[in-house]
RNA sequence: GGUCCAGUAGCUCAGCUGGAUAGAGCAACUGCCUUCUAAGCAGUAGGUCUCAGGUUCGAAUCCUGACUGGAUCACCA
């Protein structure tokens, strides 16, 4: 049993036997003892003047002699105010250490479900390349499956490719036009920066078709609906919608090159999927349940035959789901997949990893689904994350703002390369070995930077200065695990690691500190879950190996002449390494042996 | 205009299920490499937690209202 609830219960007991009142458990909540005050764990006992008729600090340290007298590793406590802190016994301490120190799953909990959580995330166009927006999509999806699986949930993560509609038609359009027969394999250029390129080409063109209508008269208004390539593109698009031969098999070639190019992002970005989805394939559904709705008189048919939901009265509009020629819209389609998603994973839940402007969508989609009676929809989670701003502004792919994935992922591993030559003194790492290290610290880098800030939060993003690689950053606390390998090789090579069988006679201040940073670990990573924020983690790997680098400048480890304290910093430090080692692997991000 | 979200050091961010003196990093300044890896450590300086009310033993945290910024309100996806 945990350490916290034990006290808990004791201090409920010890209340009852005082004041002949009950506490509830939710009332006794400890927390930890701040570092500037002696004590380990902390009970603020205003709430509970009233019932015991006493002052606080009467209270306070009536509740300790008796917490004291009855618990045996309550070594001591002290009362501050209404602050009652007690401090536990090193052997409880040592022990946690004994027992978890060596396990690179501590924190973890077992997977004991049959039904999983559906976590959707990516789901990408394929008319342009990845860019930092669905960075941040990808990461954090990554991390929150990571995370969620740790805290004990069977996950399936799936992708719900965007392969269709005018978009594609555009980018199938101006390579028709332009392209020349331009392939990925001809011109060396990555499949979906290919197909991008012409999307952008079309913008183009459209755009001087505009101006020139303009020109002779034309409002422009009507331009931008008369451009002869927009017409064109929709031609295309019809042409898709009724299967015609050619333009399929022109829109499959262009998929296909964008998949493969996606396929090298994911890989390096290091993000799987169990499944994906592809919309060509989904769009038309929805459409039963939205007639389901119609005959249970859920849904409402207006005149000219289109068909609504009306949630005026949860306090939104009226949200169409059937355009008035019986065509479906985006919503249909969602409330299709949905549906799909629960059948294919017998899911228990689904989450949906999508930028915050679509918080209104996706509190529709989950109303209108419990409106028409599915009990799941009511566990719909849309794990919404703000954009992310440059210092020029809202990236703008017209303008040629955005930052691409690839490319800014390249440049973080140059960079840390750069960043590594200048800092390593004798280099005798292999040229593999060496790659390997440059891409672990820049796309670290990248990912923790993104990854730390709250995804509710809109972040700023500024390629030159913000993604730096001291202070709380990745390499960082990459460099402490490196550090922290570098001892334990040494300790095994000079002094051999024993188990730990024996109780130092002292505890250092720093040590103590350490332990119960570690022992917060499982908390941690619950909190982080159930609050789907891989920030928490990332806070708390940085705040570990801050404490750790602290710890390790002023306390001699392996110079420790005393061997049952030599052999206690060891398990000690071993054992950080493997929380810096299990937390970045909740975020994606690998840890080196040596750097 | 309606709805939703955010506002904490010069900058980027933690802290928010109410608790003790609001924390990091960057930038600035001072020390520390013959020492387990200096991508480090120790320290100085930097705050009206946007503002005004309210709730109470106690508010950056909860409530209300302003202000500022963002998103969203298509027979687009």
């Amino acid at each position: 049993m945990k350490i916290e609830q034990i006290l808990q219960e004791n201090i409920i007991k010890a209340f009852a036997a005082l004041y002949n009142e009950t506490l509830s458990e939710e009332m006794v909540i400890l927390q930890n003892t701040k570092k500037e005050f002696t004590g380990d764990f902390t009970l603020v006992v205003f709430p509970f003047v009233k019932a015991a008729k006493k002052s606080p600090e009467i209270l306070a340290a009536e509740l300790g002699n008796e917490i004291k007298k009855n618990v045996p590793f309550v070594t001591d406590f002290n009362v501050i105010k209404g602050f009652l802190n007690f401090s536990i016994a090193d052997d409880y301490w040592f022990s946690f250490l004994q027992e978890n120190g060596t396990n690179p799953d501590f924190g973890k909990k077992e997977i004991n479900k049959s039904n999983p959580i559906v976590v959707e995330y990516s789901s990408p166009n394929t008319n342009k390349p990845l860019h930092l927006g669905h960075v941040r999509n990808n990461l954090l999806g990554h991390s929150i499956c990571e995370l969620l699986a740790a805290n004990g949930n069977l996950v399936k993560k799936v992708n719900l490719i965007n392969d269709r509609g005018i978009h594609i038609c555009k980018s199938m359009l101006a390579w028709q036009l332009f392209g020349n027969g331009e392939t990925p394999e001809n011109s060396g250029i990555k499949g979906d920066h290919l197909v991008g390129k012409y999307y952008v080409l079309f913008d183009k063109t459209y755009k001087a078709e505009i101006e020139e209508l303009q020109t002779k008269g034309v409002s422009k208004e009507e331009a931008e609906k008369l451009a002869p390539i927009l017409l064109q593109a929709q031609e295309m698009l019809r042409k898709w919608e009724a299967k015609d031969a050619e333009t399929i098999a022109l829109w499959e070639k262009m998929n296909q090159w964008v998949y493969a190019g996606f396929d090298k992002t994911y890989q390096k970005m290091g993000v799987t999927f169990d499944k994906v989805y592809y919309e060509s394939e989904t769009y038309l559904l929805g459409k039963e349940i939205v007639q389901e709705g119609l005959q249970k008189g859920i849904l409402e048919k207006k005149a000219d035959s289109s068909v609504w939901a009306n949630l005026t009265d949860n306090g939104l509009d009226e949200k169409l789901l059937l355009r008035s020629d019986g065509t479906s819209v985006y919503m249909t389609q969602d409330l299709g997949t949905a549906l799909l998603r629960h059948k294919d994973f017998n899911s228990e839940k689904l989450v949906y990893v999508v930028g915050n402007e679509q918080n209104y969508h996706f509190e529709v989609l989950k109303l209108v689904l419990q409106k028409l009676g599915y009990a799941w929809a009511e566990k719909i989670y849309h794990l919404s994350y703000g954009m992310v701003e440059l210092p020029e502004g809202k990236m703008k792919s017209r303008e040629g703002t955005v930052v691409d994935a690839d490319d800014l992922m390249n440049e973080m591993i140059e960079t840390a390369e750069k960043t590594t030559l200048e800092h390593r003194k004798n280099d005798d790492f292999s040229g593999e070995e060496a790659a390997q290290l440059y891409e672990m610290l820049g796309l670290g880098a990248l990912k923790y930077f993104i990854l730390k800030v709250d995804p509710v939060k809109n972040m700023l993003f500024n390629p030159k200065e913000s993604i730096d690689f001291n202070g709380n950053t990745a390499p960082f606390i990459q460099y402490t695990h490196a550090r922290i390998r570098s001892i334990i090789r040494k300790a095994q090579q000079e002094k051999g690691i024993r188990d730990l069988n024996e109780l130092p006679c002292i505890f250092v201040e720093k040590e103590k500190i350490l332990l119960k940073l570690l022992h917060q670990y499982p908390a941690i990573i619950s909190q982080a879950a159930e609050n789907y924020s891989p920030a928490v983690v990332a806070n708390y790997v940085y705040e570990l190996s801050k404490e750790f680098n602290s710890f390790y400048q002023e306390v001699p480890i392996l110079k420790e002449s005393n061997a049952e304290v030599l052999n206690f910093r060891v398990h000690l430090t071993q054992f950080v390494g493997l929380v810096i080692k299990s937390g970045m692997q909740l975020l994606g991000i690998q840890v080196p042996e040596r750097m």
